[in-house]
DNA sequence: TATTGTTATACTCTATAACTATA
DNA sequence: TATAGTTATAGAGTATAACAATA
């Protein structure tokens, strides 16, 4: 286990990593702000999926997923369907039309960080991808063990 | 310079990168949101400054950085003294209040990282820091390069 | 009854613009 | 006039809770 002075500089860095995603939602088409972004590349990477497990893989509350995928649908970006095993759910995937935006936003975002990161190697973006990666899969499967303090003085059962 | 698919998967990895971010928020004592604990640290870190200077480092906009000082100045965390030199500014200070909260947002901080990255070494903590750093430099260095799109059709002189 | 998805409400973070006090 | 900082307003992202439709 990694020492608790490079922990407090770990919170730090990400506490900062906002001044990128903002230089990264700058460039972005009209209309397109970042969630509609990720709705898109994650319909195109994984294809067709229902609301749930769209909510699932942005690892956001389904009540947030459905006004990004309201805000994408309306913009005739993705298709909505009845599910038919089972009609209370929706089948969305991206159309023609949003894989043609989604095009588009790789194309701004890779301009973007090639301008910024003009110095980078091949190597230097992996080794970044990669930890980025592990640190996503750190958080993502251990929501439960990373609940607020209170829960140290109860005895209740962890929500969820 | 990296490969366009290169940049492709950091886009990817960045806009996935709240779901930690909303993990570390969650510890968070009650009364300071993220932004206040990032003007504490700052403050601790680098000492007295002027609002305009705290505004550099955080990279948003004075006015913004106004209403974060402002909530942690009611709060008693710091103090804003005006400045002799100049009656416009105020010179900002964490406070012993201050230092003991700063105190108890880096524990739970560090707690949280080490529950979730149990299987991180110091190197690797200290490999993603420094790519994180740099990545931050690149955007920050660089903010007028990363200009939306229509500026490349113009010929007027970048704003700033 | 339980689950899928939507909507209403509220909070955080941010930016732009208008404003004040001072330089 | 220009600058330091504040406030008003607006937009994006998020969560919780109440709700409708279906299982």
């Amino acid at each position: 286990m990694a020492t608790q002075s490079h922990y407090e500089e770990l919170a730090r860095q990400l506490s900062a990593i906002g001044t990128v995603k903002r230089g990264l939602g700058r460039v972005l088409p009209t209309d397109c702000p970042a969630g509609a972004a990720i709705v898109l590349m994650l319909l195109d990477r994984y294809g067709e999926m229902r609301m749930s497990k769209l909510a699932e893989l942005l690892d956001i509350d389904m009540s947030v997923t459905s006004r990004h995928v309201a805000h994408v649908a309306e913009r005739g970006w993705v298709d909505r369907k009845a599910d038919p095993l089972d009609r209370r759910s929706r089948l969305l995937s991206i159309n023609p039309s949003g894989e043609k935006l989604l095009r588009q936003v790789s194309e701004r975002y890779t301009n973007a960080l090639a301008n910024c990161l003009s110095d980078w190697s091949d190597e230097d973006v992996d080794r970044l991808n990669e930890l980025l990666a592990r640190l996503r899969a750190g958080f993502g499967d251990t929501r439960s063990r990373a609940l607020p303090h209170q829960v140290e003085s109860t005895t209740r059962t962890p929500s969820q």
